[in-house]
Order: C-alpha cells, then structure tokens, then sequence
DNA sequence: ACATAAATTTGGACAATGTCCAAATAAAAT
DNA sequence: ATTTTATTTGGACATTGTCCAAATTTATGT
C-alpha cells in the first residue's frame, strides 16, 4: 500500500477509535513509523487529511442509488439503513460534526450543498411514495416537516447512540433509529404501506 | 463584580460568541486584564470552568418546573420553549455536547443523571396528556417512540439549527423545531388537543 | 496600630499541539 | 551517468492547557 493510502486508512481507524480531536500528527506518524511531515507532505494540514476522509464518506454514500420511480417503504428505509452504516464506518466524522462545519471551510462548504441535495432526494422520495399510495399525506406542510425530522434523525443519530445508546451494539442502534424514523412515517401509512413497515422492521 | 464571577461571565459570551475550543485561556484572561493563572486559582482547568457553566444551566433549567397533573399541550410546548431559551444562553455547550461527554468527566457523569430524569418526566408527561384527553396512544410503544424522538430534539437542535437554520434569527429557529415536535405529537391529537396545538403554533 | 495569617494575583516554566521549511534521500526520466 | 522530480526527514515556530513558587493584597487577632 502507497503512503498516502496507509495514512488515510490509520487516520480514520484512529479517529474512529479516539476522536479526531484527541489523535495527533505525532501519534499517527509514529503509529505508522513515519515522521511528522511526511504525513504533511500528502496532507499540509490536519484539515486536508479529515477533508479527505469526508470525501471518501461522500463517495461511499454516492454509491447508493434509489430508484425513486420504483421506491416502496422498504427500499425507503433499507436505504437508510446503509447510510447508517456508512456512518458507522465514517463515525469519527459525524461525532465532530458542528465541530467541522465550524473550523474545517472544504467540508463546510461542500456540505452546503450535499445537505440541499439530501432534502430533496428526500422530499421528492416522500412525494413518490404518496403517490405509490404508501403514505397518505394531504397537507404538504406535513411532508417538510417529515422532510425536517428525518434529515435531523439521519445527521444526529449517532451522537445521540455515542451517548445514550452505548450498550447497545451498532446493529442494535440503527435497529433503533430505522424503527423510529419508520414510527415517525407510521401514523400517515396506508393499508400496504403499514404491511411493509411491519415487514422491515422484523427483517433488521 | 467579584473575580469568579466576572469569569464566569465573559467565558460564556465569549465561548457563546467563537464556541469554547476556540477561546484560549489567555484570550479570555487578556479581555478581562487579568492573567491565566489568575483563572487558574478559581478553576484549576478549562474542564472546571466549563463544568461550571453546565451547572448554571442545570440550574436555569430546573426553574422550570411543569406541574404534570394539570398538564396541557400548551404548557407542553411552552415548557419546551422555555428550555430552548436557556439552551440558545448556554448555546457554547450545546455545540459542543458530543465533545464535552467524552471529554469532561465532571460533566459527562451528571449528565446520565439529568438524562434519565428528562425522559422519565417526559414519559410521564405524555401519558399524563393521553389520560387527560389532549392525545390518544393505545400502543404504549408509540410513547417510548415520541420521548425519543423528542429527547433527540430537544438535544440537537440548535446543532442543526447552527449549521442549516443560520439564516433564521433565534426566534424563529425556536418556533420551528417546537413546531416540528408539535407536528410529531400531531397524528395523536384529539380534537382538544389539535385546537391548543393550533393555538400555541400561533401565538409563537 | 501592628503582626500574623489567609486569600488573591502574578510571571515564568512545562509538555503537547498543528504547521512550516530547508536539506537529505530515493526514484524516475533523459 | 546526469539531471530532474518525488518523497522523506529533522528541527524550528507559535499556540494551547496546565502548573508552581513567589509576590501582593486583604482579612484577622491582639
């Protein structure tokens, strides 16, 4: 593996174990035995090497499709549920993220419009699926604020389980947050709609 | 104004204003013309002065007290904006709760405290609600659901807020995500219910 | 009023952090 | 083989939170 390779995948393995505030240049160089800036070299600032890691992030999530012509509440949250994995294997970011969007300019800007495209994707996927006679939502003020709570739910979830769900394993936790983004859905889900939620639920 | 206090209060506008990662000890010493260790002498670490700022909101935020008997979607909801008011004084911390639980002891142990006593209050306030007729739960597990998605609420949003919601002034951020938890609660209003609803989204 | 004790304030040191740069080494190209 | 490019290195810098002995101020007892 070439240098900059074995520095991306130690930093985010260390970052992923302590935190990205609490792992230093020096303790990844020396962890990899190499010096200092030789990880400079690659990578001018700390920023630099965590913006590469949320790139990454991006590109693994990118990699998931949805068919929003097709899209049924299982697709719907089965899609979810990669995501979450995804932010499992990411969690050092995610754990920092206020944090990031705060100090760190390359990811806050480009999260500017990752986030835009988030709620659309999401708002035209609630749309499809009242149309697919899954949900039944008269009042299109109710698909935003659906739009609002499941976007908060997906950015937070994992600080809240960091916190509050740490006895549970990370199966268990994206069980937890599926099933509550799948209740908050639940009370505007039509006959079939109800059918499949029950279906996933029981498949986690 | 007494030393320790004049600390404490410049600490907070200035951790508020940059966020607490940001302002160093002699930033904060040098704007108040005192020294570091003069700081050091009322809170022997960054940690102590922090953890004083979490025990004044702890205590802010145990003046306000709901009496759960007579209890109304109302008082709810207007119990949430009283918090959400503290929490935009005491915004530093908010920012930086995921850090400050791994981090800071002293806070992180309180805070499993404060935890429970939040959600179990919540908990007994919304069956309080569904005796007295403002909701209708027959499933004792669509409770568990609304206290944690609301729990996960009332903890993030401000961080949500301070990435997505800046260009909303602090009022109307307020408005919105008491709206979005009264929009949950919203599929479990009786009628009673839906008109308070009606009128405490009005009245924000 | 004076001497003693306690509380407060100070300056300077420490190790750790991210960043930077000139020089040394290794690899590639001509 | 020589030049050019890519990679790696050691040492410096300013900044951070923390710490401590000494100086100063304030309070207390006689």
């Amino acid at each position: 593996m070439k240098t900059e390779e074995k520095i991306v995948s130690k930093a985010l393995e260390m970052y992923n174990e302590k935190g990205i505030e609490y792992v230093g240049m020096r303790e990844l160089a020396a962890t990899l035995n190499i010096r200092v800036s030789n990880i400079t070299y690659y990578f001018p600032t700390k920023d630099h090497l965590v913006n590469r890691l949320s790139l990454d992030l991006n590109q693994l999530n990118s990699q998931i499709v949805i068919d929003n012509e097709n899209i049924t509440i299982e697709s719907f949250l089965l899609n979810f549920k990669k995501i979450f994995q995804n932010h499992i294997k990411y969690r050092c970011l995610l754990l920092s993220f206020v944090h990031l969007m705060e100090q760190n300019k390359m990811i806050s800007v480009r999260y500017k419009q990752t986030e835009h495209d988030r709620s659309t994707t999401l708002r035209s996927n609630l749309k499809t699926l009242v149309k697919a006679g899954y949900l039944n939502i008269e009042d299109e003020k109710n698909i935003e604020i659906l739009v609002s709570a499941i976007a908060l739910i997906a950015r937070f979830w994992i600080s809240e389980a960091a916190v509050s769900l740490r006895h549970l394993k990370q199966d268990g936790q994206i069980r937890h947050y599926i099933t509550l983004i799948g209740c908050i859905l639940s009370p505007y889900l039509t006959l079939k709609g109800r059918g499949q939620l029950e279906k996933v639920l029981n498949g986690l």
